[in-house]
DNA sequence: GACCTTGTGTTGTCAAGTCAACAGGGACAG
DNA sequence: CTGTCCCTGTTGACTTGACAACACAAGGTC
């Protein structure tokens, strides 16, 4: 519990200058929840845009074919929990990639318990996303030195913790996110 | 462009360990774009759950609350730009705290050139709920040292400054956010 | 003053994601 | 074997934000 003694809310707000009427509020430029929602909004926009326009999916179907990559096999629930989002958008993605052509259920599976994979259309796709992906990324970062984003992403992944935690209190179900490698 | 050279693309790829058929892809923990999604996703969530139960409004309409607590006499285009989201959402959430009572149109308004500002009643809320979004933000930094938030912040700058050049890259519209205190 | 241009705000339509309710299969106790 | 419980996945209703088209006022030019 550091935070107490080293983050003074000071830190984070807007004190009106010349005044007029504006009230104490949160800054925008110091304040990293306020960050870190304009910085994803905007970047998700602009990807989903871009792989809409160059590949006809989505950032969400996107992120689907990212998870099958990486855990063939994987069904709804799973593949929701651990890329943070509803298994309800999860099942409506699934079905889209199966009708392009992308995905498909394994041959011994049920429909209660599914286990997706890639087609090799599907594989090559995103093979072919994943070079745009990690170019984009690479813009994104410019300027950034190796131990800079290694910092990142632990802040981030730090940020996500507290994130659970918060989430943990407030329900009982532990609906928190999985996270591995 | 020092990334480059320092920001090899294996630093964010996900190796099949023991192989069967997982594919090389995106390491969820070790990439900044795809822990920024995560997190932003969780956190609007949450928020937007928590201001929803506990004030009756969403999380855009508290970003607006604090959009006119800073800037009494905004308008639809100048808010919308400064929180980078579409001009059509803020309209709607004006309105929306119209209804409520917890903004208003400055008497010499017209309607093509709208100035508005919080009633005090939208002020007596914003403030309300500002004390809980700061308690929010510090749970969510806890074993962040001071310094580590001041870099954070500083990382999600640069990444949104990196995020405008690309749309400015992508569009003859400069559509850039803008962000200012 | 009439015209054009520009910027602002509103509205219709659509896509995406959430929540809640439900269907259906497996596992397990008796 | 059977009933119960739990877990998974699907679907419908709803909310939110994006995009695009439009209406409209303001300002400048001739």
């Amino acid at each position: 519990m550091t935070s107490d003694l080293d983050l003074p809310d000071d830190l984070f707000l807007f004190h009106p200058g010349d005044a007029e009427d504006a009230r104490r509020t949160l800054s925008f430029r110091r304040t990293p929840t306020v960050l870190l929602t304009f910085a994803a909004n905007r970047f998700t926009r602009l990807a989903s845009r871009e792989y809409q326009a160059r590949f006809g999916i989505g950032a969400m179907d996107w992120r689907m074919l990212v998870m099958l990559a990486r855990e063939p096999g994987t069904g709804v629930n799973h593949a929701a929990r651990t890329i943070g989002i509803d298994k309800a958008a999860v099942s409506r993605s699934l079905r889209r990639l199966a009708d392009l052509g992308l995905a498909r259920l394994d041959d011994g599976s049920t429909a209660a318990r599914g286990a997706w994979r890639l087609t090799g259309q599907g594989a090559a796709l995103h093979d072919r996303i994943l070079d745009v992906a990690l170019d984009r990324q690479s813009k994104l970062l410019d300027g950034f030195t190796r131990a800079e984003v290694s910092a990142f992403a632990d802040y981030l992944r730090r940020f996500l913790g507290n994130l659970d935690d918060m989430a943990a209190d407030g329900t009982t179900q532990t609906n928190a996110t999985q996270r591995s490698d």
